[in-house]
DNA sequence: CAAATAGTGTCTGTCAGACACTATAGT
DNA sequence: ACTATAGTGTCTGACAGACACTATTTG
């Protein structure tokens, strides 16, 4: 029977970790609802050395018996306590000094959660603000706060910023954007996710026209009630029929969710 | 010190493995001139159970001191022999019954090398065609022969399903088509590319001026002779200066190569 | 000159962006 | 009635696709 130390171990196969960069749409608590909302993702404080103390990426190391997608829907899980509504593979980072312990190679996914403040309930009615959640060590931070852009743990501000970059270019090609909503949404809040994230200013009367023309979009019949003018539609969104070729047989946390869709 | 055997080693964390899909555009060898060139991929016998004696990508465990995309470069250069034009990663694959022996998580990337009938002589010239090589072992396949279609191991099948719809993806929106090409090239040899690739007749006119309007794309100056037409201008693209954010940081095998440019 | 492809000119339908205008709720 | 946003109509410039036409080489 071969035998293997620690060390000798980490230089046959370095060790496969999954973290996970999970988006959410939210106002800061307190903060007036004519204020747009922003970007935020739950971050852990580590509680061993490297970088004890500081904040990193929900993430551990991949079970033996865990997909990849699973592991990162178990981060999501973990962290925040809801279901993804959308989750897909990121990257693999491999560089050799990643972290000043033993080398990593971290798989990245990233997903999106709804808000709080979502016109519906149910089971998963959009993250908790940071003070619902018990455990010190987990808490938002907008990802263009400070604690994210420069004070996260290993190589997380880079990942961070390439899930960004994902994320902008899946909601100009795709239709990720409902994501970040509940089931039944107005078209203006629609409009607002992609002026939050692609951080431009959209025509709404053109932006209505474009959304209208996409497939799978159905109005509900209902009306949003309760603001101080004329009472927005609501639509929901019927998933898409047609998937592209990806890898999605792989790992899939949920039936329901299609990893790397373009559509 | 820790000890572990090796069966407690496969449990704790599930081995790396790197693979490449490699493409390269050429026609078969003694086809004539005029017949459209297709899409090949090098592929490796297998010497070991499993899947002993089928074909499967090149590629093999991470060593643990070798970036990500430094082993995919390196599978590259010990079957083809060449420096790729373009290296890209594709996807981790870490379905957990992947292999019927133990489980490997495999990080696969894909690449673009220079057919072998470019405008251009130098070090990388071409991949040489099978009869070349001299590993039995190693032989170069059509996308869409049977070979690689249903006698794959592994999921290598889906794999390069994957990768070419990656290819087809990147060829639409962004400019990789001139990376299956030498450095010189006329505009019918960029239009052959794309009509391979996408398995569509383009418009000669149209895509010449959608192509023409692209930036870093230059004149050389020379015409390509020995044609009986008109002779074409040779063109060269110049690499682009903006690189939208990637990772292309982490173990890039190669200066000049940007990773994930959508560009 | 014939053949073949290089390369140019031009028309047309589609679509994104700009923006004026009408509709309908709350206050 | 006033305000704010929902939602419609319409114009325009950019551009992709279709296709006629000219240019220039080989044989």
């Amino acid at each position: 029977m071969e035998f293997l130390n620690v060390s000798e171990r980490a230089a046959i196969s370095p060790e496969i970790a999954v973290s996970t960069v999970i988006f959410s749409l939210r106002r800061a608590p307190g903060a007036a609802d004519d204020t747009p909302p922003r970007l935020w993702i739950p971050l852990v404080r580590r509680t061993r050395q490297p970088y004890r103390g500081q904040w990193a990426l929900p993430g551990g190391p991949l079970g033996a018996q865990q997909s990849l997608a699973a592991a990162a829907a178990e981060n999501l899980r973990t962290t925040t306590g809801l279901v993804p509504r959308y989750l897909e593979q990121l990257y693999a980072f491999g560089g050799l000094d990643r972290s000043p312990a033993r080398r990593v190679v971290s798989i990245v996914y990233w997903a999106l959660v709804r808000g709080a403040d979502s016109n519906d309930d149910g089971p998963d009615a959009g993250a908790p603000h940071s003070e619902l959640i018990e455990d010190p060590n987990v808490a938002w931070f907008p990802v263009d706060s400070d604690e994210v852009r420069a004070q996260l743990a290993f190589d997380h501000v880079e990942i961070v910023e390439y899930a960004l970059w994902r994320l902008r270019n899946k909601v100009t090609y795709g239709k990720v954007a409902h994501r970040l909503l509940g089931d039944r949404f107005t078209l203006a809040q629609v409009r607002e996710v992609y002026e939050v994230v692609l951080g431009t200013r959209l025509d709404p009367a053109n932006f209505r026209r474009q959304l209208l023309s996409s497939p799978g979009l159905a109005e509900t019949g209902e009306h949003l009630h309760g603001v101080k003018h004329r009472p927005p539609k609501l639509y929901r969104f019927e998933d898409p029929v047609d998937t592209p070729p990806s890898p999605a047989a792989h790992g899939a946390a949920t039936a329901s969710l299609q990893e790397g869709s373009l559509t």
